[in-house]
DNA sequence: CTCTAAGTGTTATATTATTACATACGTAAT
DNA sequence: ATTACGTATGTAATAATATAACACTTAGAG
């Protein structure tokens, strides 16, 4: 953040392994695990799972994909700037995971905050659901 | 839940694998991870991963301990029943963790409950902070 | 052009968790 | 008391997830 006229290097500036990660998971919408990128990215030149995690770990820092622990997947971050808060719901029964963002809770997580004097300086938040379609069925 | 005057099996009959587990993370408080346990519990008798992760995942189950995902450890319940809803700070200098439950936070989530027309069956909420000793140095 | 921060490629290895299978144990119904 | 059944045990092997170490390359700032 030195240089003001030059283009912002942070949305330009995805190497070619990050760029096919990220393009992977955007289009697949669903949480992928490490080693299916690495499989489904042999043909593009992905050869070990390092070279996924380095990637994986600047997208999360980037705020662009999102971990969900709880499942070890990684998921594009539908919502333009989160950062690093995320929130989710995971069916218990068919495993569709949903990231969400929600007046009531982000006003949950304020009074948290206020409450307890802390400084929370991110979040993961993981709901077990059962999805509507899930309830019907 | 059948016979009714017999003592009830889930409060007394925890086995001795189980058992040694739980001592083990209640004399601790912190969380700590599956082959640290399986390590400190070598001379109580267990042998290997399988025990303890099935020792594990039967006390996640009733509910004495949580697993706190994004650091792969479990934690004794600091509360009696607060079934498998859980929700922790994570010191993000010191590593340490708290199990918290706060009024505003289950209220919120209440919320979110209500507003997605969700049906919650449990939830996992991993906030990152920086603690109280942590900020003063 | 040169320096530097960041990224790459590769091999090896560490860490976390499960599968499979044979055996034992505890409780309840016969 | 014996059988049947659900749950736990012990053990070996292996799967799944993630990182360390090291030499080399690239892109951008000055």
């Amino acid at each position: 953040m030195i240089s003001t006229h030059t283009h912002s290097k942070k949305s330009q500036s995805l190497t070619k392994n990050q760029r096919i990660v990220l393009d992977l998971l955007q289009n697949s919408g669903e949480p992928l695990k490490a080693y299916f990128i690495l499989d489904s990215l042999k043909k593009e030149g992905l050869n070990s799972p390092l070279q996924v995690y380095r990637a994986l770990d600047k997208l999360v820092e980037l705020g662009k994909i999102h971990k969900i622990e709880s499942i070890n997947s990684f998921i594009i971050c539908n919502n333009s700037n989160c950062a690093s808060n995320t929130a989710f719901t995971i069916c218990e029964r068919c495993g569709k995971v949903k990231e969400i963002k929600n007046k009531y809770l982000t006003d949950g997580v304020s009074d948290l905050v206020k409450d307890n004097q802390l400084e929370i300086t991110r979040y993961n938040l993981e709901f077990y659901v059962l999805c509507k379609s899930c309830k019907i069925n």
